[in-house]
DNA sequence: CAGTCTTCCTACCAACTAAGTAGGAATACT
DNA sequence: AGTATTCCTACTTAGTTGGTAGGAAGACTG
């Protein structure tokens, strides 16, 4: 599996986001907690006008809540929670396997190769399994205990 | 996961390789049953000279053995079924999980964001499961089942 | 209503990597 | 000697990634 640079930040920009409003004690999810991109490219080292590009990604998938103006900001949609980072990297990434730069399930092997295709869907299947059942709260939850 | 053109050619070759010498009924495996480049470029359609620099590859992993002259060509160092996927992924490509360019145990997470590396170690060890339970020989059997 | 703050959005640039090509040197057999 | 093939290096080209610039649109304050 590849993690761009740009699945990186967002995932680390949404844990960013989950932890400022969750530290007013409602588990990170609440309306009235707003946080900057500022804020956010300070915490993480991330540029900000990258990351903004990559919070528009954040929202138009649904996963976060924007606001302008002078007390503008982000916050999540959801609880922290019920965001897994395979939500995230699907916001910003397209496929988890891909081959060739196409989807692993239109591969379009012949002859002797024609069982490589399960391998890549095999393949997709595992890392699903592991980024769905990972939630942001549950990474937060970890740095807590390891703390 | 990507799986890039190189890595795509090289499993397609080694499978080719293995069929070719397998046919003679020997389990894939022997010395004097040389596959010619030329060949494998034509049976899996690969661009001669691109799959050349790709068995150079796996010729120096240790999984093929090459000869020279007119009747040269190339053959397994091993019996199909004691090479697996991962083998010839890691021959052409390096780690198999990267983030931002390095392998994914390196990557210097700090603040709310360091649970990230062991999501990502976590991804890479359910790959590994997948690709190296995987022989060539499964492979090639899977095929003769389906036909 | 004017001013200021912030998100929003488009276009652009630079560096890197992947994919593929070209040409020749070394080696093995006849 | 001649021919066939692997071996190896260097190069070209096209696309992607990472990152920047500059403003337009909306939201609050006074």
């Amino acid at each position: 599996m590849y993690v761009s640079a740009r699945a990186d930040y967002a995932l680390r920009a949404m844990l960013a986001v989950a932890d400022a409003a969750g530290s007013t004690g409602d588990g990170g999810y609440g309306g009235g907690e707003l946080v900057k991109a500022a804020s956010l490219a300070e915490r993480q080292d991330i540029p900000l006008s990258f990351l903004q590009s990559i919070l528009l990604d954040l929202r138009r998938a649904g996963l976060l809540h924007s606001h302008r103006g002078t007390e503008g900001g982000y916050a999540l949609t959801r609880p922290a929670a019920e965001i897994s980072v395979g939500d995230v990297l699907r916001a910003v990434g397209g496929a988890l396997t891909s081959v060739r730069g196409m989807p692993a399930d239109r591969a379009g092997y012949h002859g002797v190769a024609a069982g490589l295709r399960d391998v890549w869907l095999a393949v997709d299947g595992a890392i699903a399994l592991v980024v769905d059942r990972t939630t942001l709260a549950d990474l937060l939850a970890d740095r807590a205990a390891a703390s």
